[in-house]
DNA sequence: TCATTAAAGTTGCATATACAACAATTGTAG
DNA sequence: CTACAATTGTTGTATATGCAACTTTAATGA
């Protein structure tokens, strides 16, 4: 397959020195994006990040924090701290793991329980947000970021 | 002039459905983007973020709190607390404004300097960046942003 | 077996982020 | 002129984020 970006057109090059920086656009994105979706699930009583962390432990089934951390693409310690306001509630129990170093994350059946119940307000920010931008320009969102996830990964120093 | 997302195809309504989490998504580009950019400013002793304060603050000049939040698109309490390290490091100065209840804020000599040795630091990210991702996919994702960040303003609860 | 290295998480430290509540000031209606 | 409202920032509280250093355990080599 063609790869539409392969080429580095002059009028590109021109045009890249006319960009701001690219690190603080993509953060202002990211605020106001959280601030869309954290409004729906507020009213679930959730963060937006803490709904991810759920519904990783859900998908993942009984997992270990470095493979949990890997999935979501943050770093081992964020993940540590992330998970506490989860375990305090009892949605989340962390057990020893297999592994004497490890240990073994799983969601509890509170945790299960709150996740369903958030899963609707979710899905309001998701359409809603399809809704405001444009089916085509979301999809076009989420295909850009795939690839520079991948272009990005292949150079990251670390894990995160 | 015309634009190229507005239709909603059914196609696309279809693969809208497969996408994951958008917030979750923007997120991890955030975090990545952060880490490239955070590699090289780290050599001139800054965050990426300090970076961009530190620049903005030059260019508005002396300029209000909330006209500097306004113009880098976050929080105001956010705002406050960012400025305190570039305080504390005496790049940034605050001053009582014209009116009693706000302030001036405005980089110092010191500043001046730290900035403009670190500018090059920015570039070579920036660059890279641009490198590693290809001109088109870069400017492909400006172009995302902006559109985005002016639809999501439109409807924002606050100014963050 | 014993020292060395590798692997897996956690903690100390610093920053980034924002909502709600607050404090101080200015503007405005009566 | 005064009571009420709007403006402008800061603080309290809580989460998000990660690097470097550290602890514990497992694996490996001599």
């Amino acid at each position: 397959m063609s790869d539409k970006y392969d080429a580095s057109l002059a009028s590109d090059l021109a045009a890249l020195k006319a960009l701001g920086c690219t690190n603080l656009r993509v953060r202002q994105l990211m605020r106001r994006v959280a601030q869309h979706y954290d409004v729906e699930m507020a009213k679930a009583g959730l963060k937006t990040t803490q709904y991810s962390l759920l519904s990783h432990v859900l998908k993942l089934g009984p997992v270990r924090p470095g493979d949990l951390a890997k999935s979501m693409k943050v770093g081992a310690s964020t993940l540590t701290r992330n998970l506490k306001p989860l375990v305090d509630a009892g949605w989340v129990s962390l057990a020893a793991g297999s592994d004497a170093r490890s240990r073994s994350i799983a969601i509890t059946a509170a945790g299960h329980a709150k996740r369903d119940a958030a899963r609707h307000r979710w899905k309001v920010a998701q359409e809603s947000f399809n809704t405001l931008l444009g089916a085509g320009r979301v999809l076009a969102l989420h295909t850009l970021i795939n690839e520079s996830l991948e272009l990005l990964a292949e150079v990251a120093p670390t894990d995160l």
